[in-house]
DNA sequence: TCAGTTGTGTTATCTAGCGAACAGACACCA
DNA sequence: TGGTGTCTGTTCGCTAGATAACACAACTGA
């Protein structure tokens, strides 16, 4: 396992802690190891820990009762799991599974929350953070309803992409299936698409983007909304003044 | 223009407070009237002003580039405009507009965030507001994609007539459809087939509820998962020590 | 090396909702 | 009273994706 000093700083919440900050904050967290498949969090259970992961991704899923879980995104190194501690509640609504191994910060839910008040503007950079997941989740409320299944499946690769930081990515057709919401059979179809185009080639699990630029035009805009939210928000200029709100640049 | 007192406690969240607290906050705030079609928040926009309503219904609806507006969620007593201020962004992410009229206690945005730091508790308690939104948008996410525009309409129907207190309800299906993002042909079928199980009758913009609970088991389940999570999170246990987050029973 | 498993491709049928166009009913106003 | 605009209902063809079933290639492990 890796030394925390390898992680400080590796992950973009954390690093709008100025440097002393950010090293108490780790301080008080341990760091884990994330493997393919662990349960991070369970709908409607209690949260224990909360994750600002360093590398890998994990995926945030909303199951409503009668139908299969959908993926609502992604999270790397850009965020954290779970948004519920930050808003006082303890019981997250979403599924957190491990899509790829990684590590993580890992620090204990109470812990987290006392820290939250201790560090200055720390609360007001994850509420920020609160806000960009939930705009991310408007836009995918609407994605879902108004966008082809081809774009959408470009949007997830490119979300995976992202945060893999590599071009090589490990899924199967079945398990973006599962994460869209839809039919293997869909994703074949979309995915055979995108490999006709010379975007993608596809391979029993293995995807090889060829073509970054040309899936981005594939994707649906939601990819880019949501990265250009990301950004206006969390790089807004920080006030050290948390009583000021933050203006955006239109 | 009702007077102040005859609004003083009748915003659930505000219910929430101690009556001193109330007092105090209502203070801050002036009583304004809600004229069907008000725009009280536009995407983009700096937020003004923050709103409690006491009567009569505002759509919250997100619009994603290149598509309609679509409505995430019915505001009306139970809640407030808008979530962003109580997340420390000034930018609101939807439209707001007034569909029914009636009136709200207004107060300045900077006000408001001034009075989330003095009053306590009052920022627990607005923060589980901001999960239960959260989670409504998750929900709706995974509605528009797996279920039927009949239930859809149905489960609309319902948030209509909890918010207006009344089974008569001033809403075309033009009007509908837009909200639900679909063609009004749809809307025109999904509610023919409601009215042919006696469940509500239609002419001319208005929808009378003949049949309640008929029209709840006809709604997709996330009418009432919605409002569940609304009851749990809201009302559970108010802990007077802010540190220590909402345990809910599941 | 061969059997079993997993991942991908393909086909055929079915359905919800889109898109466009039109008809009739009602309401308001000159 | 008649004209015009609004709201609801209906039709027809079309498409995306669901559903189900099967073929086959590639990997795995005995």
């Amino acid at each position: 396992m890796p030394i925390i000093q390898a992680a400080f700083g590796s992950n973009r919440l954390l690093n709008l802690l100025t440097d002393s900050q950010r090293k108490n904050f780790v301080g008080s967290c341990e760091l884990i190891n994330l493997h393919l498949g662990d349960v991070l969090a369970v709908p409607g259970d209690t949260v224990a820990y909360v994750y600002f992961p360093v590398e890998g991704i994990i995926s945030w899923e909303k199951q409503i009762i009668g139908s299969p879980f959908l993926v609502v995104t992604l999270i790397g190194n850009e965020g954290m799991l779970c948004i519920n501690s930050l808003l006082g509640v303890d019981v997250s609504p979403c599924r957190a599974i491990v899509q790829k191994s990684g590590f993580a910060l890992r620090i204990p839910a109470s812990t987290f929350m006392h820290q939250l008040k201790q560090i200055a503007d720390f609360d007001v950079i994850l509420k920020r953070y609160a806000y960009v997941s939930y705009n991310q989740v408007l836009q995918l409320a609407a994605c879902n309803l108004f966008h082809l299944l081809e774009n959408r499946l470009a949007r997830l690769l490119l979300m995976f992409q992202d945060r893999a930081q590599s071009d090589e990515l490990h899924v199967t057709q079945e398990q973006l299936a599962e994460m869209l919401g839809v039919r293997r059979v869909g994703v074949t179809k979309a995915a055979g698409s995108l490999q006709r185009q010379n975007l993608i080639s596809y391979s029993r699990g293995n995807v090889i983007i060829h073509d970054l630029n040309g899936l981005k035009a594939s994707s649906c805009i939601c990819y880019l909304a949501d990265k250009k939210n990301y950004e206006h928000i969390m790089h807004a200029q920080t006030s050290h003044n948390t009583n000021t709100p933050v203006q955006l640049p239109i």
